[in-house]
RNA sequence: GCGGGCGUAGUCCAACGGUAGAGACAGAGGACUUAAAAUCCUUCCAGUGUGGGUUCGAAUCCCACCGCCCGCACCA
C-alpha cells in the first residue's frame, strides 16, 4: 500500500464531479430546497486563509445538506466593482476590467482545487454588464417607487480616493479604505431611502432568530431608535436674527426641562450660518469646527467649546430666558442640530456649562432627596423630579409624558422617534462602479434612461492618469439624447456605491441568466437563503443594505414578501490568525523565512534569533500570511480543510500552525491506511452487521452509531470542531479494533463506511477514493448521509458516580433503565458508601437518572 | 463612556447545573529500524481568572472585581 497521494486524488475527484454534473442545482427536483451561500469574494487575484475557513465550512454545509436529501442551491460569483481595480489600472496603466477578470480566473482555478461543491454554472461577476444591466433596471424600479432621493447633502468626501464616503465608511474619522481624514463637502447625491424602513429593519431583527445575538445587537444599535420630544423655543427678540422666532429642540429627556441651562445648535446650523454672516467672530468659530469637526483627536481631546451668540431662548414653563451657544459638540445630522442643555443630567451638558459657567440646578433626586447636589458629574440615574413646579414628585417616566402633553397642550411641540440611521448616500465619483441610470437634461430635468437602452455601459476608453472621475473627463460618453425629449443631454457620470452591487447578488443566484433583475418563480423556489456564512466584519453594512433592497425588491415586485428577510440562517466566523516574527534590526519575517525548533526560532537567512510576535490576523503588512495554493500544493485541499475545521469554534479565531496542518496530515493518512489494510477482511459492500456475542464488536458499533449521531448533530449547530474530534474517536476505535471472525468483519466495514461518510464533507476527496477502495462503484457525493441505529447509541448498562456531600466517594454499576428506588438501594449498598455512614443514616439521597447518585450525611 | 463576548492542563479546545477530559497539538519514555522518517504502545500535566452568593451539587446560574478581544462612540 502506497501513501494518500492527494494532489492527483484530488485532481481525479474534482474532474468526476465536474464531468457528472455532481453540484450543478436540480432546478426540478422535488426535495426541499436548502441554499447555502458564503460571502462571495472580492476578487483580489489569490485566495487567502480567509476563504478557505469560510468555503469549507460552507461546504460541509452544502455536502452534508445534499447527502440528507435536500436539493442544495450552493453558488459562486464575484463582487468585482471596486477601487483596488482602478488603482491597480492607474499603477499598471493598464484597464480596471482587464485586471480584474484576470483576477477572477486565477481566483477561480484556485478555489476549483478546494474542491467544493459550488455550481459554477450559475458564476457571474458584478461588474458583468448582464449583472449591472439588472441593477440599473432595479434603480429605475426604485425611482419610479419613490424609493430614491437626490438631496445635497454635506457628505464624507475621501481627499486620496476622490470620492464620497457612507457614514458606515468613515472609521475614526478616516476612510475606510484609504486611511485618510474625511473631509466635509456639500455634493448633490443620490440617497437610498433606507430610512423609511428604519421601523420595520428594527423590528423583524426580532424574527432573525437564526442570526447570531452579537448582530442583532449591532444591527438594532446602528438602526438607533430613541423615543423624545421635540420642542419650539420662543427666541427672544432681538436685532441680529430677526427672522428667527423659534428653535427646534430634540430631547430624550424632557422630564429635565426646569433644570435648563443654555440653548446650543451646532456650528452647521442654519441659524448659526446666519448669526456668522454678522459676527466675524462665531464665524471664526465655526470655521475652526469644521476643520476639526471629525478629526480623531478632537474626539479624543472631546473638549466641550462654545460661543455665545447673543441670541436669549425663553423656557415654556418658566419666565426665564437662558443663552444660546454654537457647541462644537452638537450634530447636525441628529434630531434637530440644537439642544437645550440640563447640566446636572447630561455628561456634556455639565462640561459645557461648568466652562461657561451657566446654570446648573439638579432635578432628579435619587431617593428624592432636594438637598441633592451635582458637582462635575451628571446623574443620570433613576429618581423622583425635584425643584419642577408641577412635575415633582414625578417619577421620570411620568414627566416625560407630563412635559410632552403640556408642550403639546401649548403647541410648542409633539413627541417624536428619531434613528440614528441615516439614508444611504450611494453616488460615488468613480469609474469602476455600476453606472447610475440615469440623464440630466436641460428641458426635462433628471430623466432615467430607457429600459430598453440598458444597459449603460462603461465606456472602455479610458485614462487614470490623472485622479478623479474618468467618466466625468471622458470625451463622448456623457453626451446623450434626452430619454424623454430626445435633445442633446448628458449621463450622470456618477456610479452607484459597491455595496449596492452585493445587496441583492444572492437574489440573482436563483436565476442568474435571467432576463429581468429576477425570475419570481426562482427567486420563490431558492429565497431565502438557509445559510449564509461570512465574516463578522459584515454584521453592519453588508447585512443590513441586502435587508433594505430585499425589503425595496419585493416593494417593485422583484421578490415576494417570504424573502423580506434575505437571510434565514448567519453565521460569522472567526478570523486566521498566524504568530508574527520580528527580525534583529526590525521588520517582520514571513512564516518561510524562519525556523523553529522547539521554541527556537531563527532567520533562515541569517540564522539570526526571531522575536516571536503576538498571534494576530493574517495580514500583508505584519508578513504572517501563509498562501492557501502552498498548503494545497504541499498537503492537499482535505488537509487545509480539516484543519480550518478542527480545534477551534468556527465563531472564533483559529491559529494557524505547521504543527496543525501536519496533524491533519497524519489523520488522513491514518484513514488511508486503516482502510487499506482492512480491506482484505472485509465483507462485500452491502454486508448488514449483525447482532454479535463478542463485546468488542459491539462496542465498536457503538462508537460508530454514537459517532453517526454526534457528527449529524454537530454539523447542523456549526460545531465542526466536535465532529472533528468525534471523527478522531471513531479512527481510534477503529485502529484499536483487534476482535475476529465474520461479525467483527461486518462491524468493520460498517465502522469504515461510516467514517468516510462522515468526514465527507470535510475531507471529500479522500471520501471518495476510501470509498471506492472499499468497493463502491457509486460516489460519497450520491450516497445518503448514514443514520444512527438508536439502539447502539445507548448504553445499557452505566457508571454512576457516588457522591456524598457533593464530592465523588464510589462509583456503581447500573442498568440504564434502573429505577430511582434500585440506585438508591445500590448507591446506599456500596461498599464506600456504607464506610462513610458509619451506620447513620442519610439526611438525603438525590438520584438523578442515568446521572448521578448524590448522598447528603 | 455605552453595548457585547471570552478567561478550563504547556497550547488549542470538550464537558443537558451532575465523575473536570471527547479530541488535537506539544512534551517524556519505549517498540520497530543499521539509522532516520513514518508507524505503534505507554505516559506526564489543570480543579476551571479572583472573591462572594444560590444549590444536595457550580467551569456552567447570580453579584462584584481583574484581564483580554470586538462593536459603537459628543446620537441630546
Amino acid at each position: 500500500m502506497s501513501r494518500y497521494e492527494a494532489g492527483t486524488t484530488e485532481a481525479k475527484w474534482q474532474a468526476a464531479w465536474e464531468s457528472n454534473k455532481c453540484f450543478e442545482t436540480d432546478t426540478a427536483s422535488a426535495l426541499p430546497k436548502y441554499y447555502v451561500l458564503e460571502m462571495f469574494p472580492y476578487p483580489s487575484g489569490r485566495i487567502h486563509m480567509g476563504h478557505v475557513r469560510n468555503y469549507a465550512m460552507g461546504d460541509v454545509v452544502a455536502r452534508a445538506k445534499r447527502a440528507q436529501g435536500f436539493a442544495v442551491l450552493h453558488p459562486m460569483g464575484w463582487d468585482a466593482f471596486g477601487m483596488p481595480a482602478e488603482n491597480a489600472a492607474m499603477e499598471r496603466n493598464s484597464h480596471p476590467a482587464k485586471w480584474t477578470y484576470a483576477n477572477i480566473d486565477a481566483m477561480r482555478a484556485q478555489l476549483k482545487t478546494m474542491g467544493l461543491s459550488l455550481d459554477w454554472s450559475r458564476e457571474f461577476a458584478t461588474c458583468d454588464p448582464e449583472y449591472y444591466a439588472q441593477q440599473q433596471a432595479m434603480f429605475i424600479d426604485f425611482m419610479d417607487a419613490g424609493l430614491l432621493s437626490r438631496k445635497k447633502a454635506t457628505v464624507n468626501w475621501d481627499p486620496v480616493d476622490m470620492t464620497v464616503l457612507a457614514n458606515e465608511q468613515v472609521i475614526d474619522g478616516c476612510g475606510w479604505r484609504s486611511g485618510a481624514p474625511v473631509e466635509k463637502r456639500a455634493l448633490t447625491q443620490w440617497f437610498f431611502r433606507i430610512t423609511d424602513f428604519a421601523d420595520d429593519l428594527l423590528e423583524a431583527i426580532d424574527t432573525l432568530d437564526g442570526w447570531p445575538e452579537k448582530v442583532r445587537i449591532m444591527q438594532r444599535n446602528w438602526i438607533g431608535k430613541s423615543h423624545g420630544l421635540q420642542i419650539r423655543f420662543d427666541i427672544e427678540a432681538n436685532d441680529i436674527a430677526p427672522d428667527w422666532k423659534e428653535l427646534e429642540v430634540y430631547t430624550t429627556r424632557p422630564d429635565t426641562l426646569f433644570g435648563m441651562g443654555f440653548g446650543a445648535i451646532s456650528p452647521e446650523h442654519p441659524l448659526a450660518a446666519q448669526l456668522a454672516k454678522g459676527n466675524s467672530g462665531l464665524a471664526a468659530f465655526i470655521d475652526e469646527c469644521r476643520k476639526t469637526g471629525t478629526s480623531e483627536e478632537a474626539l479624543e481631546k472631546a473638549e466641550k467649546r462654545g460661543f455665545d451668540t447673543g441670541l436669549r431662548v425663553k423656557h415654556p414653563f418658566l419666565d426665564e430666558t437662558f443663552p444660546v451657544y454654537v457647541a462644537n459638540f452638537i450634530l447636525m445630522d441628529y434630531g434637530t442640530g440644537a439642544i437645550f442643555g440640563c447640566a446636572a443630567h447630561d455628561q456634556r451638558d455639565i462640561d459645557f456649562a461648568r466652562k461657561y459657567g451657566l446654570k446648573v440646578l439638579p432635578v432628579v433626586a435619587p431617593n428624592g432627596d432636594e438637598s441633592f447636589e451635582v458637582t462635575d458629574e451628571a446623574y443620570t440615574g433613576p429618581g423622583t423630579i425635584i425643584n419642577s413646579d408641577f412635575l415633582n414628585g414625578m417619577e421620570i417616566e411620568a414627566a416625560k409624558e407630563a412635559v410632552a402633553d403640556r408642550v403639546a397642550a401649548m403647541g410648542k411641540g409633539e413627541k417624536k422617534t428619531n434613528y440614528r440611521l441615516r439614508d444611504w448616500g450611494v453616488s460615488r465619483q468613480r469609474y469602476w462602479g455600476c453606472p447610475i441610470p440615469v440623464v440630466h437634461c436641460e428641458t426635462c430635468g433628471i430623466v432615467p434612461e430607457r429600459k430598453e437602452n440598458l444597459p449603460v455601459r462603461l465606456p472602455d476608453d479610458v485614462t487614470f492618469d490623472v485622479p478623479g472621475n474618468p467618466l466625468e473627463r471622458h470625451a463622448t460618453w456623457k453626451h446623450t439624447p434626452c430619454p424623454a425629449c430626445g435633445k442633446d443631454a448628458v449621463r450622470e457620470t456618477d456610479t452607484m456605491d459597491t455595496f449596492v452591487d452585493s445587496s441583492w447578488y444572492f437574489a440573482r443566484f436563483c436565476s442568474p441568466r435571467a432576463e429581468t433583475p429576477t425570475d419570481r418563480a426562482a427567486v420563490d423556489r431558492w429565497l431565502p437563503v438557509d445559510q449564509y456564512i461570512g465574516g463578522v466584519e459584515h454584521a453592519i453594512l453588508h447585512l443590513l443594505y441586502s435587508r433594505f433592497f430585499a425589503r425595496a425588491m419585493e416593494k417593485t415586485g422583484h421578490l415576494s414578501d417570504s424573502a423580506r428577510e434575505p437571510f434565514k440562517a448567519l453565521f460569522t466566523q472567526g478570523m486566521v490568525t498566524h504568530e508574527t516574527y520580528e527580525a534583529q534590526g526590525g521588520g517582520w519575517l514571513s512564516p518561510e523565512e524562519i525556523t523553529r525548533d522547539g521554541s527556537v526560532v531563527t532567520a533562515k537567512d541569517t540564522g539570526k534569533p526571531v522575536k516571536v510576535g503576538p498571534i494576530i490576523k493574517m495580514s500583508k503588512s505584519k508578513r504572517n500570511t501563509v498562501d492557501p495554493e502552498e498548503i494545497i500544493k504541499g498537503y492537499g485541499a482535505d488537509c487545509a480543510r480539516w484543519f480550518m475545521l478542527s480545534d477551534s469554534p468556527p465563531e472564533r479565531d483559529v491559529e494557524w500552525t505547521e504543527a496543525g496542518v501536519e496533524g491533519a496530515s497524519r489523520h488522513t493518512q491514518r484513514v488511508w491506511r486503516l482502510v487499506n489494510e482492512a480491506l482484505p477482511r472485509l465483507p462485500a459492500t452491502g454486508t448488514a452487521p449483525t447482532a454479535s456475542d463478542q463485546d468488542a464488536v459491539t462496542a465498536l458499533r457503538k462508537v460508530t452509531h454514537k459517532a453517526i449521531k454526534s457528527v449529524t448533530e454537530d454539523i447542523a449547530a456549526f460545531r465542526f470542531n466536535k465532529a472533528v474530534a468525534q471523527i478522531y474517536g471513531l479512527t481510534n476505535a477503529v485502529a484499536s479494533f483487534k476482535a475476529t471472525g465474520a461479525d467483527a468483519d461486518a462491524a468493520l466495514r460498517e465502522a469504515l463506511e461510516s467514517l468516510v461518510l462522515l468526514m465527507a464533507p470535510m475531507t471529500p476527496h479522500l471520501a471518495e477514493e476510501c470509498w471506492a477502495v472499499l468497493g463502491h462503484t457509486t460516489m460519497v457525493t450520491d450516497t445518503p448521509w448514514p443514520v444512527a441505529e438508536a439502539k447502539l447509541t445507548v448504553d445499557d448498562t452505566i457508571t454512576m458516580p457516588i457522591q456524598v456531600n457533593g464530592k465523588k466517594r464510589s462509583e456503581i454499576q447500573v442498568a440504564a433503565d434502573a429505577d430511582k428506588a434500585k440506585v438508591e438501594e445500590l448507591a446506599l449498598a456500596d461498599e464506600a458508601i456504607v464506610k462513610l455512614l458509619d451506620g447513620g443514616a442519610p439526611k438525603k439521597v438525590i438520584v438523578v437518572p442515568g446521572r448521578i447518585v448524590n448522598v447528603v450525611i
